[in-house]
DNA sequence: CGCGTCACG
DNA sequence: ACGTACGTGACGCGT
């Protein structure tokens, strides 16, 4: 059951403040009351502690609020004087915290809190909604209904609890159903706001009349009748004829209005994240430090870098000792110090001059070493002790190329912090300490590089290094608990960290011989080209060069310009495709851009990486870039290899295995569209995939009403466009220029499609509302990404924040599932000391490189970990491919 | 260092 | 009226 929380703004500020009054004055600095404040939040995280609310709104009188009551009875509030200053200069700031909170609120005109208390609650009340009014007014227990409570805070002893009012609780209390109230108290009135009621009429006697007449309509007909009201004294009778119209009129001002026009949705009112540096920044000024410790704000805490200085300072101790005078039991909070290695043969060119270590108690102790191989092997190699530190994958390597194999990798910092927010692209630990603990580190680094601990001069950098990581490793964790992010970030993505370690340390052999054999003939080529490009342009020029290039094709040989960019014209291979019958340089052109594209990129680009002793390319593998969850390879990246082109393929020729050993490609078939039928739950998908059809034939069908075997060639393939469009977050616009047809066609597909796969459609939209609503999508696996773009004022980036809303589920749970698939791979070769490894993923393919008599046992082991990763409503399915060179893999 | 181009999924 | 397909990285040019 979803749940609104709705409080009376005035009222608590008022209880707040008055409340703690008395026993304590609390100002800021500059002499602010901010009693009323910390009152009103005290008892709203209770509530919602309580509550648990999807929505909430807190509802403020306005300034014009008892106008329309006072029009109708002009005593109403009359004597009663504003609140005093101390509480009114409160209420804008309570509203600028609730903003920070991203809590909505509302005045309105002309209408006082409890009426868009009652006209909320009346609106949205529903079966499936649990509707909770805070307030300290009782007067709003008219309103109590199935699924309406009210809850009155009461300060009990110094507490305060809060009592729940049901209809029950109501009867209980008042003997009398929740809208008979409204009756009592035109009866009764109401002093405090001045509601006159009927004179000589008090609580007592209103309750009895009301029990036994049930309404004052019926009571007031009963009087008219001797016999039905005989049981009346007749003075009281007499009193109540003759101050029927003021009973009426009390009645009236002291009916909540539950009608008045609200103007939102309960959409609008949805529990968001708070703007935590902000709430930081107001919590800080108002010193309401419970309230930073209690919510985990300190690291926000906007103070001053020299206050930290100072702390940090004080803490460290800076203790020389041995591995084995230091007390690790079940955690490692670490850091290694390393310098440039100038041995060019290192993987990752560093070298471990030492590590700082953080221990656990009273104060910072810091303890630097200079480790010996056995210390670190001890100490890294022990499964039952916890490593807490900052870029682990790279220790990872650095630790394997000295013969340390790191176990129970158990919280890398930067992926922690790329867990919160994937879009991030801050990632030193610098920018990241000044991002999430305002610290700056560069206040603390010499120039020179790091001398261990003989002199201590580096005394503060290492502290505060260390300190940093022992701080983010505690602020990301409740961060990404409180996401509901840390299963995620615990099971998939920390193991992941020593199987990509793994796969940069292993490396792909590669053929320097043949690369450059290949790279030669490339070379041979391009000069010819490069001669007959020249003769026909009747001049040299830098072809390479798109602004040279785009002078001789439109401006010398005045061919046609069909785009033109920033910078002058378009030369792009669809551009140049559309000319290409123009003039016969065309063709070179193009033939010229794939020749040097592979001799630049690929030969000159990846020579230079295959490294003088292990005769590999070890790549780097991030996991901490992209925004979906994917990860990306750099230095070279090894995921762009050319395989669409047949020429550019024969690059794949120069990756061999080792000797007496073979590569299995594993490849996901059609793993986003399977997600997409799962988590759009799109029946017709389903079943398609369920019955292994042709997914591109079966759309082919459906989009263009054709029999499934009557399906021509390029409807299938306008089918498959369509089909990577949907994934994308398709556009007309974009689905034309790729098909190059019309947008009202490209229109006609798109409809057609998600008619048919009308399950599609929901999601799409449902992806789209949400992402609006909370801010962020998520993967099946609770990765989570921010999509701030979907409240641009900006329409194209607007409409860029809804193609990324549809696309990152879709695209990230895939990259999720992959990430599962790696690790179990990497454990299950392990656990059976399978003579194979992980040397390459490209997303949807996973490559491993396996002793030939080993291989078959390998491949079973790829195929299960793949198509078992995680049951979805489809199977998952994947081709599996053995080759004795990489061009062969498929 | 931004841009255009092109390689991959 | 707007002007886009999603996610990456490397190279070369030219400011």
């Amino acid at each position: 059951m979803k749940k609104l929380l709705l409080i009376d703004g005035n009222s608590i500020m008022n209880r707040a403040f008055y409340g703690i009054m008395s026993s304590k004055i609390l100002t800021t600095d500059d002499g602010k009351y901010t009693n009323a404040l910390y009152g009103f939040l005290s008892i709203m995280f209770k509530n919602i502690e309580e509550v648990n609310p999807n929505y909430m709104m807190i509802a403020f009188d306005s300034k014009t609020g008892s106008d329309t009551r006072k029009k109708k009875y002009e005593g109403y509030k009359k004597n009663r004087h504003g609140m005093p200053n101390e509480l009114a200069e409160q209420m804008p700031e309570i509203k600028e915290i609730l903003k920070a909170m991203n809590i909505e609120y509302l005045e309105l005109d002309n209408y006082e809190g409890d009426d868009i208390l009652g006209s909320t609650a009346k609106r949205f009340a529903s079966n499936d909604l649990e509707i909770y009014i805070l307030s300290g007014d009782r007067d709003l227990f008219q309103l109590v209904e199935d699924n309406i409570y009210i809850r009155i805070p009461r300060t009990k002893l110094g507490k305060t609890e809060t009592i729940v009012y049901d209809i029950e609780k109501v009867k209980e209390e008042y003997g009398l159903e929740p809208k008979t109230l409204i009756d009592l108290k035109a009866l009764m009135g109401d002093s405090s706001d001045e509601i006159p009621g009927c004179p000589g009429v008090g609580p007592k006697t209103a309750t009895e009349l009301l029990k036994k007449y049930n309404t004052l309509d019926k009571l007031y007909e009963a009087l008219e009748d001797d016999e039905k009201s005989k049981e009346i004294r007749p003075k009281l009778k007499e009193k109540l004829i003759e101050n029927k119209e003021l009973v009426y009129i009390s009645k009236e001002i002291g009916t909540i209005d539950t009608n008045a026009e609200i103007g939102y949705s309960l959409e609008d009112v949805e529990v968001k994240e708070w703007n935590n540096e902000e709430v930081s920044k107001l919590f800080k000024y108002y010193k309401f430090n419970r309230f930073m410790v209690r919510f985990n704000l300190e690291e926000n805490m906007n103070y001053s870098n020299e206050t930290k200085a100072e702390e940090i300072e004080k803490q460290i101790t800076i203790v020389n000792k041995d591995f084995k005078d230091i007390a690790i039991k079940e955690k490692l909070i670490y850091y290694l110090v390393t310098n440039p290695s100038d041995n060019e043969t290192k993987i990752i060119k560093k070298d471990i001059e030492g590590i700082v270590i953080y221990e656990e108690t009273t104060s910072l102790n810091v303890y630097i070493h200079k480790p010996s191989m056995d210390n670190l092997k001890e100490i890294f190699e022990n499964e039952n002790i916890e490593k807490i530190g900052f870029k682990l994958t790279e220790d990872y390597v650095l630790l394997r190329e000295i013969g340390i194999k790191p176990k129970n990798l158990k919280y890398d910092i930067e992926v922690a912090v790329y867990d919160i927010d994937p879009t991030n692209i801050k990632h030193s630990l610098e920018e990241i300490s000044m991002q999430y603990l305002n610290l700056d580190l560069s206040k603390f680094t010499s120039e020179k590089q790091i001398t261990l601990f003989e002199d201590n001069s580096n005394k503060n950098e290492i502290g505060s290094y260390i300190y940093a990581i022992r701080k983010l490793y505690e602020y990301s964790k409740k961060k990404l608990e409180k996401n509901n992010s840390y299963k995620l970030f615990n099971e998939i993505e920390m193991p992941l960290v020593s199987a990509l370690g793994e796969m940069q340390y292993n490396g792909m052999l590669c053929n320097k011989e043949t690369l450059i054999s290949f790279g030669n003939e490339l070379k041979k080529r391009i000069d010819i080209i490069t001669q007959e490009i020249y003769d026909m342009a009747g001049e040299e020029f830098n072809i390479n060069s798109t602004q040279q290039l785009g002078m001789i094709l439109f401006e010398k040989l005045k061919l046609t310009i069909i785009k033109k960019n920033k910078r002058g014209y378009s030369t792009d291979v669809n551009t140049l495709e559309k000319i290409e019958k123009e003039h016969p340089i065309i063709s070179k052109i193009l033939e010229y851009r794939s020749l040097t594209k592979l001799n630049s990129t690929y030969v000159d680009g990846l020579v230079p990486y295959i490294n003088k002793k292990t005769g590999r390319i070890h790549s780097y593998f991030h996991q901490t870039i992209t925004a979906t969850g994917r990860i990306s390879s750099t230095e070279p990246n090894l995921q762009n290899i050319p395989t669409r082109d047949d020429f550019g393929k024969n690059i794949k020729k120069s990756f061999k295995p080792e000797e007496g050993y073979i590569y299995i490609d594993a490849d996901y078939s059609q793993i986003e569209l399977r997600v997409l039928a799962h988590i759009a739950q799109d029946k017709n998908m389903i079943k398609a995939f369920n019955n292994d059809e042709d997914i591109h034939r079966e759309v082919a069908s459906k989009v263009f009403n054709t029999p499934f075997n009557e399906v021509t060639s390029q409807q299938r393939s306008k089918a498959k466009a369509v089909n990577f469009g949907i994934v994308y977050g398709i556009t007309s616009y974009g689905l034309a220029k790729q098909l190059e047809i019309t947008n009202k066609e490209a229109n006609e597909y798109i409809n057609s499609y998600l008619e048919k796969y009308d399950g599609v459609k929901r999601f799409m939209d449902s992806i789209v509302n949400n992402a609006k609503k909370k801010g962020y999508v998520e993967t099946l696996f609770g990765r989570r990404r921010y999509i701030p773009e979907l409240k641009s004022n900006n329409y194209m980036i607007r409409e860029f924040g809804k193609r990324a809303a549809m696309n990152t589920p879709i695209q990230g749970t895939a990259a999720d599932i992959m990430k599962i698939a790696m690790n179990r791979v990497h454990r299950e070769l392990e656990k059976n000391k399978i003579d194979a490894k992980i040397i390459l993923q490209v997303h949807d393919e996973l490559i491993i490189e396996a002793k030939k008599e080993e291989a078959q046992k390998a491949k079973q082991i790829l195929k299960t970990s793949m198509e078992e990763t995680i049951k979805l409503d489809i199977p998952l399915k994947v081709e599996l491919c053995e080759a004795d060179d990489w061009y062969n893999a498929k």
